[in-house]
DNA sequence: TGAATAGTGTCTTTGAGACATTATAAG
DNA sequence: CTTATAATGTCTCAAAGACACTATTCA
């Protein structure tokens, strides 16, 4: 019996955000700290409910808002910033222990930021590389050299380490591999880079989240041979050392075709 | 202050079906007929809401054997069948004018079935043409020759149309669009056919899906020269007239590498 | 016989990958 | 000077697209 509005089993709505960014050469995940039970002292993806009368992505760019001072950039509108997306949704009966929650994950790709949590009324949101949250994060970079596993939780305040609270470890996974196949067919790399960038530190992106090397000479003539995927600002600069880099701002393109494939193991 | 359980609003979570099919060279939607307000009289994706302890790939498989009696596959088994996974959850406060409904939309691939709708407790299900019901459907096929536009919706209780009930067509071009672009790197076409099928067959799932013609000759080299993609069966046969064409059944390849690229318009 | 579909082969073009070379900065 | 990064060019190979040709059935 479809939509039977009389008698219906109550739910709690949630959404959770994976928001992801590239600082030190390494994938970043925000994370905040639980101060109640369940899974207290535990490392939990940012989020919140859904309220009375809110749409799911406007919920989810509150809650954007409140833990990191971001304004989100809704799909459909052209001006750089923040990317916003709906992920999946994560609704097995006991993935909370004191009720059923129904949580819509979405997917954030932010820039590296000055202030890396301004604000927010969760005093303890950090980022985390998410090869420290992930039991098989990402391969290391060329000259990464991470801890090994991932010992304690509960114990130090400091440095974010998985498993996460909850379900959302498997969230972190699912919005991580999200992000890796989204920058094979589309310009969503940009996203992670400043308004003007150079081609290096788009290629830096890229390999970041990848977990790969790649040709700096092959990737400059893809990436700016792909039309509307960049376009000159007119500029230079030289903070990356070395001979002076054009920089770019994101075209109007969001389909990448051909696509950037990545690297076979 | 994320998960306070104590106070919350109140949803009620549904699972909608976009359920997907070939049938007489055209993509085909499974609908029902609403027989109560609002839009009563309107046809709407089939589904339901989310029991009280059942996981939410669990409900739609159930709705999908209320409404087809078929068994969905669920991702991670071999044996084929029909595919069924998650395709996103629409929240917005209004879409239901009764009361505040989130639904989970799933996305399923089914054969051609011998028996159209079997069964079932909802008895006006019914296949019906998604250039029909959407208002931008897929481009015609080589040989077909639709109907103009949709003109009435709640008049014919025969011949399905749009637009349908609630946010439903939506939903249903998102899904239509997924099928469309899991069929380029994927190897979810063979999810349209029956266990055992010809190249040609294979072909036209392509083409009726995308709307598109393409080269039976470059089709048949890209498709048994992509390693486990398809596994000759043996046998072979002259259902489709003409030269006998070898059998096949689907290969353990879900992935497809590299990609089969829908072509530029 | 002709019409229809299946299957193989050939040629051309496009694009990815490997790698050489030159340009321009900092120390 | 050396070193680091940027940018362009060249060669080779893999794969897609266009299309000729043969094979096997049915009417």
């Amino acid at each position: 019996m479809p939509y039977d509005p009389s008698a219906f089993p109550p739910f709690a709505v949630t959404v959770d955000l994976v928001v992801l960014t590239v600082r030190r050469q390494a994938l970043c995940a925000l994370v905040v700290r639980r101060g109640e039970p369940p899974h207290r002292g535990r490392w939990a993806l940012p989020g919140g409910f859904v309220r009375e009368r809110e749409d799911l992505a406007a919920a989810a760019a509150r809650e954007l808002g409140e833990e990191t001072g971001l304004r989100s950039r809704e799909p459909g509108t052209e001006q750089p910033g923040v990317h916003l997306e709906q992920l999946a949704t994560y609704g097995e009966p006991d993935r909370d222990p004191r009720m059923r929650v129904v949580s819509v994950a979405h997917l954030v790709l932010a820039p590296d930021l000055p202030a890396p949590v301004a604000g927010g009324d969760a005093g303890s949101a950090r980022w985390a590389p998410v090869a420290d949250l992930l039991p098989t994060g990402p391969p290391p970079g060329p000259d990464a050299s991470e801890g090994a596993g991932r010992p304690g939780a509960v114990g130090d305040p400091g440095v974010p380490r998985g498993p996460l609270a909850f379900d959302h470890d498997r969230i972190l996974a699912d919005g991580v591999e999200r992000a890796r196949s989204k920058l094979e067919y589309s310009s969503l790399a940009t996203a992670f880079c400043p308004p003007e960038f150079t081609v290096g530190e788009l290629r830096r992106v890229y390999e970041v989240v990848w977990g790969v090397a790649l040709d700096p000479r092959n990737f400059h003539r893809k990436v700016t041979g792909t039309p509307g995927f960049l376009v000159p600002s007119g500029g230079t600069t030289t903070r990356q050392g070395g001979r002076p880099a054009q920089l770019f701002r994101a075209g109007g393109a969001t389909l990448l075709n051909p696509p950037m494939l990545r690297p076979e193991a």
